[in-house]
DNA sequence: ATAAAGCGCAACCACAAGGTTGCTTGTTGT
DNA sequence: ACAACAAGCAACCTTGTGGTTGCGCTTTAT
């Protein structure tokens, strides 16, 4: 078993963007800020204040679902979103690798300006 | 000067929904992170290690900079892009809004389950 | 038993996104 | 002066995305 070490840099970013491009997006936002809350909605009650269709909900939804952000839980004839924080914590990892590296340069510049 | 306070909820996922749909594109990660390190690069350097042509790096800029990631500067013949991390702050608190959010969930949950 | 609620599936549509090629314009090095 | 370089512009193509409608299936309530 060689190769066991996939996880350069250009990997993180083939699993990261996905995360971020489900974030860009308007509807799914505000279904993550409705799940993030704790408690699962059915998709009946996540499309109940939305001016979109039963239909186009759940499809933000599965979107959610394939990075991981959301989870779905059948019980009885309705299926229950649950939010999960995983891939939202790894994003975080990632723009704040982004943070520090400006952060260095910042203060590359200062002392480069001092001296 | 009424309504001067535009700020809810909703206007805030209108402004960060295309930062988060700006990063969510692996060529666009990997410029950011070029960027991210300070110095300013031109187009045609940004293309050399990729397998894309100039043109589409370009679009891939100019989507970064709709949404202020990164701006141009006309320097003589080439147009050189620097990181702006603004909207990436912006995007942090909202990300760090929803981690809250769960926190409280989990919190509330684990003192319920005490009771 | 049967109506209604809640979903899933599939087809379809309009348009935005990612990418290419070809050509023009401006700038620099010799 | 002129070749080479950097970039902009426009047309075009293919695929993806966001959205709809219509229909069928299971689960619940009456």
């Amino acid at each position: 078993m060689s190769h066991k070490r996939r996880n350069s840099i250009a990997a993180r970013r083939q699993r990261r963007a996905p995360v971020f491009a489900a974030l860009g997006d308007e509807t799914r936002l505000s279904l993550v800020a409705k799940l993030c809350g704790g408690q699962p909605h059915s998709i009946s009650q996540l499309t109940e204040g939305s001016k979109l269709t039963r239909q186009a909900i759940t499809k933000h939804l599965r979107v959610l679902e394939s990075v991981g952000i959301v989870r779905s839980v059948r019980a009885g004839r309705e299926s229950r979103f649950e939010f999960d924080p995983q891939p939202i914590e790894g994003i975080k990892e990632y723009l704040d690798f982004v943070s520090e590296q400006w952060d260095q340069a910042l203060s590359r510049l200062k002392s480069f300006v001092e001296n």
